[in-house]
DNA sequence: CTCGATTTAGTCGTGCACAACTAATTCGCG
DNA sequence: CGCGAATTAGTTGTGCACGACTAAATCGAG
């Protein structure tokens, strides 16, 4: 008999039992978190998250883009047309292989990189977690979605 | 000296460095496993956590049901729409206030708990954590959720 | 070499998510 | 009581996210 509150937990329809509700609670307030920031560079956050792709290994192509971020083409190609149309990036076929597209960084968008370097210092201090828990958090995550990817 | 990988974390712009990043992808990971489970139902996973609140208080407030879910009327009008040209529930204006708009399960709608039943346990068993993880998960999630919410 | 299978981007339709705004109603101060 | 402020749903516009599909290019077995 523990005196603190019951933990039904698994198997339970209640809201707040849910680990994907505090998931995607989560998700959706540090993307909020992130928003006033990402304004001032001109980026949405999937956007953010292309440009840290990019400035990681330029000249990628959509596919490999897709792999790295977990997302689909159909995503993706809007996407990297409004970051073309805000000169951020190029996109060209390979001579190579004319299926594939090649994302480059123009000048702008390799620039980008210098005022987006505080970015993540703030959201880090935003979030509150010690380094441990950071690891932690990050370890459980990692976790989760392997689990829940394959089969 | 560690033998093992830097671990950079703070202030660096790799992707796999950013906790966010791990967040979006296992929240987005997590409701593509739901997929399957809740087309059976015919529920989106954004319906399905509408449902959960409906199932654990009916006669809610579009309003309230925002509170629990952390979502926009903007969001949830046409959501809620969807679900009552569904037959799963009903919308009516509140006599004592009419701005207030009480949403109420319908037999069909308190029907479908039932057979909502076996979900949980089919994505707690995916997710495979032990009871311990699961926990420190929630925690963790709750956490970083209420430090990037306030101020 | 050839032709069907595979790979790669992209389009289209649906459904969130949210900011900005509107309209109706209620509240509360003077 | 009267009227401006606040509350509540809802609409509109933009941008993801993803399934289903298409078109073009490449691969590979025979």
């Amino acid at each position: 008999m523990s005196p603190a509150a019951a933990e039904p937990s698994e198997g339970s329809l209640l809201l707040d039992d849910q680990l994907c509700f505090a998931l995607y609670a989560a998700s959706r307030a540090v993307t909020a978190r992130y928003r006033p920031l990402l304004d001032e560079l001109g980026l949405t956050y999937p956007q953010y998250l292309v440009m840290l792709v990019l400035w990681e290994q330029d000249s990628i192509s959509v596919r490999d883009l897709g792999v790295a971020l977990q997302l689909e083409s159909s995503t993706l190609s809007p996407l990297l047309k409004r970051l073309e149309a805000n000169g951020l990036l190029r996109r060209e076929r390979r001579a190579e292989d004319e299926r594939s597209v090649a994302i480059r960084l123009t000048e702008a968008g390799a620039e980008l990189r210098d005022r987006a370097g505080t970015v993540p210092l703030a959201i880090g201090d935003a979030m509150g977690l010690t380094p441990e828990q950071d690891a932690l958090a990050k370890q459980l995550l990692r976790l989760i979605t392997a689990n829940v990817s394959d089969r």
